[in-house]
RNA sequence: CGCGGAGUGGAGCAGUUGGUAGCUCGUUGGGCUCAUAACCCAAAGGUCGUAUGUUCGAGUCAUGCCUCCGCAACCA
């Protein structure tokens, strides 16, 4: 583990062109990377970072066609909005690509080509749905149905969410593709397959026993996969956007999205650099991957796999993936458009990037999913960074102002205390680059931020502005003193927040400092000239706050309109069948929960017959005693069913609302059990 | 039903190999006035989700259960 490296190759997660970026991506990997590159690049040490769209794959496609624009529209609108949010971030890449750049397509094709030729790659034929209409091959989740299992008419290839049974896109009744309606064919195609089971061995030694020191989400979610065993995947699509698969006979098939995405940082550093491999292949080059969890397998196994496979590769040291952030208690949406897009941010807080990133790094979700509020963004803000850092800055610099007309006193002799202050130095420094080598951005910037508490103190112990008045010797150690405590803030803040730390600088008329030059005493000389003081963080007032809140709720109450829009009317029935359906009332004699089953409730029915059973999921949204005595309408002739072995024979009729809750029909008034509804 | 993560004072989080429960914010009281009503000191506030168990000793280990999140299902 201890290996002697001599240079880190820092890659971050391609985010999906598909939508512009928002404070999940930031908070989730790209400050974190950033923080850790700027910080060994400070360090003088030999470092690339290494960013890029992801813009291939079916939903583009599908968006394409549905705008009614070629996928490199969509792709190209995107992959520039997301580069500009970056930049407008200080995301400090060495270079932000995107894998439909000409490198890319050779790169992974090259790829793809040498796995072949190597044998690396199975064959496999097998027969899948295709959608004539759309004239395309449907990935599972595109094709929906009947579920087999409970009937639910809207379930996908995949699985149903209304039972939760995992399917294969063969096992749907009357399927129909997602895309044109239509019904799809079963038609043979032929794929290409990574035998991730050949790799199994050298995978689990490689992570269950050298790499123990990954985080907890990491190694447990390899090793839940690797105790699973590992299966073949695919790594070829039937599709018309994306890289060619490079073998003669393959017209009409590109490769998979998670093939072709993570060879982008092999083929982004190729675009940067001539000396790309030194980077990739020499083994005193630590690979980082920046993540977030949902990625943790394509990046622990599957790319380590294929990079094994080629040969000539290196393997990621780490892989520090985060968890996700929350907004305001609810899931990150690009759909939904629940979230802080990065671009609308900057609008309404025009300059304010560190404040961003400093919260989303205090509030970072590396160890579990986190909440990002705006009212807590408005206290780290208005309590941390102006009420802490900006006000000690401030006072240094005004007082220095005051007293000594903007240039840096003569250091006298230090007391006992000015040196016990000064020692709190060392011990931050070195807390603060433990936590950065072990990826633990949190609490190193809360060590970054103790060093202004230092400096608060020290000014509130020692009271220059007393002492100004008896001992001006003692007032000039005392604010040089604090004058160096600001110049050492410019250093550990460069990689958290790059603009303060820059504008900092500009206070103390300095350029540029070195990691190395952390803790001296000696940074500003005396006599050096200081700029006009200047506030670092401006407070936040309520009203911002709410104005952003209030701009969540519209969201909220907009979606919430967009599908309360009813279901369009189906296809037209004769009477005949409407007739056949039996439809009647009964009264719930009994109703219970069914054990180990999260939905559903058991009726006892009196339907004027002599009583029946029925199973229906509504046990969300109705208390089983909330229903006794109580009149509903239900199917009489339904087919009965077994749903788990409890016979069902029929079915509670019951209307959902917007927000999916559920209100069994009753009459408007009582009748007796067994009258039909006509 | 499977697998992974999480559940610690009002809020957000730390707690390395089991040994007196910490930090930031908030609250209360006091001090200071150089500073963006900012800063400094002190105090109150926790049966560490729950139940058993291992141990001289458990937030930490084991097992069951409850709750939340994620993966499987191309949103970090």
């Amino acid at each position: 583990m201890s290996k002697a490296f001599n240079r880190t190759l820092i890659t971050s997660a391609l985010p999906y062109a598909n939508g512009p970026v928002h404070i999940g991506h930031l908070a989730g990997v790209y400050v974190p990377a950033d923080i850790y590159a700027r910080y060994l690049r400070l360090k003088g040490e030999d470092v690339l970072f290494i960013g890029g769209s992801d813009e291939h794959g079916v939903p583009i496609a599908l968006k394409a066609k549905a705008e009614g624009v070629s996928p490199q529209d969509v792709v190209d609108k995107f992959h520039y909005i997301i580069k500009k949010s970056f930049e407008d971030f200080g995301i400090s890449f060495d270079i932000y690509s995107r894998t439909t750049s000409e490198t890319h397509y050779k790169t992974a094709s090259d790829f793809f080509r040498k796995l072949y030729d190597k044998g690396e790659f199975v064959e496999k034929t097998s027969e899948q749905y295709y959608d004539e209409e759309a004239k395309q091959f449907l990935a599972d989740r595109y094709i929906t149905g009947k579920c087999p299992h409970c009937g639910n008419e809207k379930a996908y290839g995949d699985q149903c969410e209304s039972c939760g049974t995992s399917l294969s896109p063969l096992d749907l009744i009357n399927p129909k593709s997602a895309i044109s309606g239509s019904v799809p064919v079963l038609k043979e195609t032929k794929h290409w397959y990574l035998p991730l089971d050949k790799h199994e061995t050298w995978l689990k030694k490689w992570i269950l026993e050298d790499h123990k020191e990954w985080k907890t989400n990491v190694y447990g979610q390899c090793k839940s996969w690797l105790d699973m065993g590992l299966q073949p995947r695919a790594v070829s699509r039937d599709l018309d956007w994306g890289v060619p698969v490079p073998i003669e006979g393959a017209e009409g098939k590109v490769l998979y999205v998670w093939f072709d995405a993570p060879i982008g940082y092999i083929s982004n550093t190729i675009e940067l650099t001539p000396d790309w491999e030194k980077w990739w292949k020499q083994e005193d080059t630590k690979l980082l991957h920046f993540i977030g969890k949902d990625n943790i397998v394509f990046h622990c196994i599957v790319f380590p796999a294929m990079l094994k496979a080629e040969g000539s590769f290196i393997l990621p040291e780490n892989v520090p993936a985060n968890e996700f952030l929350n907004l305001e208690g609810d899931k990150i949406s690009t759909s939904r458009n629940w979230a802080v897009w990065l671009h609308e941010y900057l609008e309404d807080f025009p300059g304010k990037q560190d404040v961003l990133r400093y919260v989303l790094t205090a509030n970072a979700p590396e160890t579990k999913d986190n909440d990002f509020t705006w009212k807590d963004f408005q206290a780290r803000n208005n309590n941390e960074l102006v009420a802490v850092l900006g006000n000690f800055v401030n006072r240094a610099m005004v007082l220095t102002h005051n007293y000594f007309e903007g240039k840096i006193p003569v250091c006298g002799v230090l007391t006992d205390y000015d040196k016990e202050t000064l020692k709190e130095f060392t011990a931050i420094k070195a807390e603060l680059e433990n936590y950065l080598q072990n990826y633990r951005f949190r609490e190193a910037l809360k060590e970054a931020m103790n060093l202004s508490r230092v400096g608060n103190k020290y000014l509130a112990d020692t009271e220059p502005w007393k002492l100004a008045k008896t001992d001006m010797g003692r007032t000039a150690t005392i604010l040089n003193i604090s004058m160096q405590i600001t110049a050492n803030l410019a250093i550990v803040f460069e990689p958290f927040l790059p603009v303060s730390s820059k504008k900092i600088k500009g206070l103390i008329n300095k350029s540029d400092f070195k990691w190395s030059q952390f803790g001296q005493i000696d940074l500003l000389e005396a006599g050096h000239e200081l700029n006009p003081a200047e506030l670092l963080f401006e407070k936040i007032e309520d009203e911002t706050i709410e104005r952003q809140v209030q701009k969540l709720l519209d969201t909220k109450k907009a979606n919430e309109l967009r599908e309360h829009q009813t279901n369009p009317q189906k296809a037209n029935v004769v009477f005949d069948d409407f007739t056949k359906l039996d439809i009647r009332v009964g009264r719930v004699l009994e109703c219970q929960k069914v054990p180990k089953a999260d939905k559903l409730l058991q009726f006892k029915i009196d339907d004027g017959l002599g009583g029946r059973t029925i199973l229906s999921g509504m046990a969300e949204y109705y208390a089983p005693e909330e229903l006794i005595g109580k009149q509903i309408c239900f199917i009489a002739n339904l087919e009965p069913r077994k749903i788990r072995g409890i016979e069902s024979q029929g079915m509670i009729l019951s209307a959902q609302n917007v927000d999916g809750s559920l209100f069994v029909v009753q009459p408007s008034k009582e009748v007796l059990p067994g009258s039909e509804v006509l």
